[in-house]
DNA sequence: AGTTTGCAGACGTTTTTCATATGGACTCCG
DNA sequence: CGGAGTCCATATGAAAAACGTCTGCAAACT
């Protein structure tokens, strides 16, 4: 028994009349006959009275005439979920944000503006470093991850950076290069930071912001003196405001600490961007992945003119 | 899309594995690739994820097996339900018979059977006259009748005699017919009948029980005179007890106004038998008329030796 | 009675589906 | 590191199914 088969017979069934249900069907009247023939024949009962001038219901028909109407209405529902899903309209999606990915108010708005525009994808959000992040999208374990710079780059996955932003240094408030209100919004030189107690977020053997602010220092001879290594970027700030050292951040995260904290630019900037960056499989490029993507990409936008 | 393949597509989740897929359902690996391709093909998205040692659903796959799960489901509840119709154990089946009809003891008898052994079946019952009965199932108003005596026979109506029964003499019990309490169960002759004021059922121009008596009485010679013609069986009987005159009745009606009417058997008896009839279109040859039909054979068998 | 209308059957054609054979990618194992 | 084994995809031919055209038959209409 097919989808066809019940379609011809409902067709029947509301025409009463062979020929015009095959003219509206679009085919001829002996392949419809022919048709109803063989679904009689495997539902072992007559469905049509045959009469002169058309067909009629049998008991059996009007029975079967709303089972196969249930059936096509299901048919149809799932198809259009399904395509709704095709769509990207519809579905489940988990995004995975690292803490400093988080503090971009990039990331609450996407994920907003996602619940808000398509209310039919279940979003399942979870926080956790980069690396982590990266080897659950690789295995399918997430869909999405939004985080800074990528610490490595497995085949089959997709990395686009969204927006970009220079680090900033973060000095705590009574500190030599947070003195005098004016001079905060001036650039300070990378040569100033030689010898500073630095705190960096621990990455063994990976890339990312610190990585490169490292490298840069190298480059310029810069001697750094490494204070403290923790785990997550707030820490990092958590131990600016206490008076332990100093550190670089994305400048998004300048109203953290803003009392006790100062943050100024660097004169290098243009070398130690913070980029903020979307990964997902390669794979993942229709449904609720490329929504998500899309909507990134244009809330991205009206971040980065903001 | 496609029944087909819905369910190749399940077996091949079910498996993880197109291979074992296609031997469990029977056909090669080949076709089963092609199928399962123009089915993701036709959603617009790719089900599956190929890996060297299987396949694995993806996302989208996921959704789409719980909605085909879901249809194949629903498919094969209305198959079920379906050959339980065509086994007759369900459905609508509408009854009717004559008031002389539901004075047998077989007619609630198979009723009640009816709804206990088939409680699928939604009997729905009426009472009417035998012509109307006819009519009405010729024109599929009714499925079954059960009536006395075939009063027409329309193209395309199955009449089957269930039972057979005499016709019994009811007298007054002050009538001269009545008098001794021996004489009651011996037979009488038909030529008693001349003269006395006689009440039958009116059916103009149509055959039946008293248009057999009358027939019989006028090959025998005997005049009849008729006192009254009424519309219903047990009018007759209630005018018989009001001393109104005689009547001959089915046997099975001798329990009627047992105080004060005399049932006696005929001499001719054997040539006026009221005979307990079912009539259908010969077109339900299936379903609930079929499970009917053999019920009422069923219980008109056990009435006929009891 | 002739015409029209409507369904069913016969037969050839096209499309679909399946099976066989083959190729490419990956894993496992010596 | 190379060869055997697995597994899925592709190619090609055969079988089956569906469709279209033509025709027949029965009932209704004129």
């Amino acid at each position: 028994m097919d989808m066809r088969q019940l379609r011809y017979f409902v067709t029947v069934a509301d025409n009463g009349h062979m020929t015009r249900a095959a003219a509206q069907l679009g085919i001829q009247q002996p392949p419809l006959s022919q048709q109803i023939k063989a679904l009689e024949q495997q539902l072992g009962m007559s469905l049509l009275q045959r009469h002169p001038k058309g067909v009629a219901l049998t008991d059996a028909g009007r029975v079967f005439l709303v089972e196969a109407r249930r059936l096509l209405q299901d048919f149809s529902e799932m198809q259009a979920r399904m395509a709704r899903l095709a769509g990207g309209q519809h579905g489940l999606l988990s995004v995975g944000f690292t803490s400093s990915a988080a503090a971009h108010a990039f990331t609450p708005a996407v994920l907003r503006a996602c619940r808000s525009r398509h209310p039919g994808i279940a979003l399942s959000l979870s926080e956790d470093s980069a690396a982590a992040m990266i080897e659950a999208v690789a295995k399918s374990r997430l869909h999405c991850g939004l985080l800074r710079v990528p610490v490595a780059r497995p085949d089959g996955l997709h990395f686009e950076t969204l927006l970009t932003e220079p680090a900033l240094l973060a000095v705590p408030l009574d500190h030599r290069l947070a003195q005098g209100s004016r001079v905060r919004t001036t650039p300070v030189p990378l040569s100033e930071l030689a010898g500073e107690p630095l705190i960096l977020v621990r990455r063994p053997g990976a890339p990312g912001l610190y990585a490169n602010l490292l490298a840069l220092c190298e480059r310029e001879g810069v001697a750094v003196n490494i204070a403290a290594e923790v785990e997550r970027m707030m820490t990092n700030l958590n131990l600016v405001a206490a008076g332990a050292g100093i550190t670089v951040v994305p400048a998004s995260m300048r109203g953290v600490h803003a009392k006790s904290v100062v943050y100024r630019p660097l004169l290098s900037s243009a070398a130690l961007e913070a980029p903020l960056t979307l990964v997902h499989r390669e794979a993942d490029s229709a449904g609720p992945v490329l929504t998500f993507r899309n909507l990134a990409r244009e809330i991205a936008a009206s971040h980065a003119t903001a």
